[in-house]
RNA sequence: GGGGCAGUAGGGUAGCCUGGUCCAUCCUAGAGCGUUUGGGACGCUUUGACGGCAGUUCAAAUCUGCCCUGCCCCA
């Protein structure tokens, strides 16, 4: 009968789901009166700083972290032509201090490769320097155009991770853009969200670079969700920016770079890959409150139920665990509500039955009940939690490969595209591209396809006929 | 980039065409008191709004203009 009382709007409706659990799971709140800015709340900052965690520590095994300015030199940034044209259009001028015009107008980085390289050039002198990896997570400012989005198309992305390197040799920096792949993909398999490799066709690479290499996941909707960036400069910025280094004979050399980035769009898919009809779903990694322990209060045993709850959570806390009593004056009920809307991975209930016992009822997300024996509790709390975490992991991979259809012509394409991702033959020409894309209504997303899902051949381009590679078309956001 | 629709309290809505009688309403909104608590408790009291700026007018949530913000469709 109250089956409506508080409830999202259902997952399948995937955008109105996505809009409200923002505000609902207290993620974002979309209201600042600026387009395409919008704010963290606590809760959902939460999430981000342990995400963020990880990636720093994965990152920082082989790269130092930094912090460059966000204002950069209109006479920098203007330096290399095809990084102007990719930019231009999406750049926030500084223009004035105070009443003053500005000699040099000021960009707000919409990517820091024009802030870092001048500085990079000053700083390599010597094949001794080399290799240079640095990164740092700052935020970044462009003037999209199109529909913004929270978290997935910004015009202040507030958590950009990138990573900038300087290599002796093209071969370095290639090998350099192999091992940024797998730190992504060791990044997203703590998140527990599955992902695709794929190399983004000629157009669609980062501008100024020699090719870009992409990590996309696949939304709920069926489309495609980039979450990773890698790009292989060659020496397209270090001889714009005198980036040069002297080689063992004496002679100085250009550089070899590569950078490569991730943003909050990695929290848009855990959120979007994880989450259910009740609201989110957190890996036990970045859930800012890993258990919630409810306690339930009947009649005149309400002293003893709370200190046997707050013993509890002392224990977990002394155990590694982020735990946290709920003893707000609410029906357990209610409780229950609000933390599975804001994806707390286990939930412990304590009453006095469980006290009477000696054990405690402990609730995974998903709905797996057990009870446990108070002695031994944190033993058993650990197991349900690895558990949960593969559990999740299964489901959303399964989730991908039921949106993963192989099709072996145009209108197959078409059919695969509306609700997810076709696998089809595609010979590489962009007069070929052209036409799927515009026949099937989607964009090609990529070729030299990196995923256990999705077995990779040859065969005749469904445009053409020619040979053809598999390659990935998809809609996307 | 083009087109459409919309913005009323923390959230959801009515009112707008036809300016005034408007003290609007509902809620998983807030505050307070009491009874409650093993899957969204209940009663009573109470708080709070017309996106912004300008204009028309005796009078604007309502009409006009510009701006801001959001959503949907098309390219």
């Amino acid at each position: 009968m109250d089956e409506e009382t508080g409830a999202l709007p259902r997952k399948d409706d995937f955008s109105r789901w996505y809009n409200e659990i923002l505000w609902r799971a207290e993620i974002m709140d979309v209201r600042y009166p600026v387009k395409g800015l919008y704010v963290w709340y606590p809760y959902g900052f939460g999430i981000r700083q342990r995400a963020y965690t990880i990636l720093r520590e994965i990152m920082d095994r082989d790269h130092a972290e930094t912090m460059f300015p966000l204002l950069i030199p209109k006479t920098e940034f203007m330096k290399e032509a095809e990084h102007i044209k990719g930019f231009e259009d999406e750049v926030y001028w500084v223009t004035h201090g105070g009443r003053t015009e500005l000699d040099v107008p000021l960009a707000l980085r919409p990517t820091s490769e024009t802030a870092i390289y001048p500085m990079y050039s000053l700083w390599i002198r010597s094949h001794t320097d080399l290799p240079l990896k640095l990164y740092q997570i700052v935020n970044t400012f462009r003037y999209e155009t199109k529909h913004t989005r929270p978290l997935i198309r910004l015009r202040e992305i507030t958590s950009f991770k990138e990573a900038h390197t300087v290599h002796a040799t093209r071969e370095e920096a290639a090998e350099q853009v192999e091992t940024a792949l797998r730190l992504y993909c060791e990044f997203y398999e703590r998140l527990r969200v599955p992902v695709i490799v794929s190399r983004r066709p000629a157009w669609d690479k980062f501008p100024g670079a020699d090719y870009t290499i992409a990590l996309d996941t696949i939304m709920p909707d069926g489309k495609t969700l980039q979450i990773g960036t890698v790009h292989m400069l060659g020496d397209h910025f270090s001889r714009t920016y005198e980036i040069t280094y002297e080689d063992v004979n004496g002679e100085q050399q250009y550089a070899y770079q590569t950078c490569y980035g991730i943003s909050e769009r990695s929290i848009a898919a855990v959120i979007s890959v994880h989450g259910d009809d009740k609201g989110l779903v957190l890996p036990p990694e970045v859930a800012p409150i890993g258990i919630v322990i409810v306690p339930i209060i009947v009649g005149k045993r309400g002293d003893e139920v709370i200190s046997a709850a707050r013993a509890l959570e002392a224990e977990l806390r002394g155990a590694g665990y982020t735990a946290k009593v709920d003893d707000r004056d609410m029906r357990p009920g209610a409780k229950y509500y609000h933390w599975e809307m804001r994806g707390v991975p286990l939930r412990i209930e304590v009453g006095p039955r469980d006290i009477d016992a000696n054990t405690v009822v402990a609730v995974t997300r998903t709905g797996r009940r057990t009870t446990l024996d108070r002695r031994g509790v944190v033993e058993g709390i650990h197991s349900i939690l690895a558990q949960f975490g593969e559990e999740i992991s299964d489901a959303v991979r399964q989730a991908m490969a039921d949106r993963i259809t192989v099709a072996a012509n145009l209108e197959e394409t078409a059919e695969a595209v509306k609700t997810g991702v076709a696998v089809v033959h595609w010979c590489g020409s962009q007069e070929c591209a052209e036409k799927i894309e515009a026949v099937v209504d989607a964009s090609i997303i990529g070729s030299e396809i990196r995923s256990d899902l999705i077995p990779v051949s040859n065969g005749p381009c469904i445009a053409c006929g020619g040979n053809g590679t598999s390659t990935l078309v998809a809609r996307t956001y």
